[in-house]
DNA sequence: ATTGAAATTCTTTGGAT
DNA sequence: ATCCAAAGAATTTCAAT
């Protein structure tokens, strides 16, 4: 699992982070190589779960879903079984995309998306409060989005 | 900038938002048309922004960057200028990947990837502490990161 | 706005270094 | 491990509906 990556894996990565869909030949050429060893590469970090996938990524606000609300959640157990039951259950949820088991008196920091303040009303009501074991929610509004990127500082 | 999405387009979307490198003959195939008017579509979501980029997303941990860390901030002032030349600053960091400027006692919550707590040290001490004008700050560790996408539930 | 086919460009393979 | 060149796919354009 554990993959040694030189400078020009760097490069790659890097590139790529910043334009998934970067032309082979593109890429090839800002890293100084031809095409095939280049792809090569590209595959190899594939297959070992480096890069792990392609997307596009959408704004928020243009898709009507301008709203980030930062959720701190303490459970009444923090037993193992019981920190699985949740996480699994919060996965499931389109409106959660991220969600981190912390340290502290918080156990899960989630960060979940919605059109506007009835949507994430209904989110609490339907979904969040009908989970057994929660001890404590507390959110939190984002007002700005000041950066989002995936680029990892490598 | 208002753009009006039909199913064939959120359709799209989702896909594109799953696999951001998926051919253009697939997605077509999956959303009921022919290749040229799918790729119309998917031009004018790009050109209204609402598909901002197409990006490679590497696992932290296999680069090496396994920790994420969230960083609450409060500032001495709420001034206007204050807050734009705090997030100027941040934005900068290749560290941090994310961060909004918050309702509540806490103006900016950051995330930031680091390697270890040595690096998460240096972070603090060379970069966030050495800025004017914050109140306090308070950090809290993901020991595991149970969700992370970028699927917005359009 | 969508189709279908032609033209172009890109990815991918494989033999040689 | 990389290069070069050929083969195979894919994207992109455009005239027609």
């Amino acid at each position: 699992m554990q993959h040694r990556l030189d400078d020009i894996d760097r490069k790659i990565l890097a590139l790529l982070q910043q334009d998934g869909r970067m032309s082979l030949a593109d890429l090839a050429d800002k890293v100084g190589l031809s095409p095939s060893p280049c792809l090569r590469r590209v595959r190899i970090m594939e297959k070992a779960g480096i890069i792990s996938r392609y997307v596009a990524v959408l704004s928020q606000q243009s898709v009507g879903l301008p709203v980030s609300v930062f959720i701190s959640i303490k459970l009444e157990s923090q037993r193992e079984d019981a920190l699985n039951k949740f996480g699994k259950a919060i996965a499931r949820w389109p409106e959660v995309l991220e969600c981190y088991l912390m340290t502290g008196p918080r156990d899960y920091l989630l960060r979940v998306v919605v059109a506007d303040l009835a949507a994430y009303e209904q989110f609490l009501k339907q979904k969040l409060t009908r989970l057994d074991g929660i001890a404590s929610i507390e959110s939190s509004f984002a007002l700005e989005q000041v950066k989002y990127t995936n680029v990892l500082p490598i």
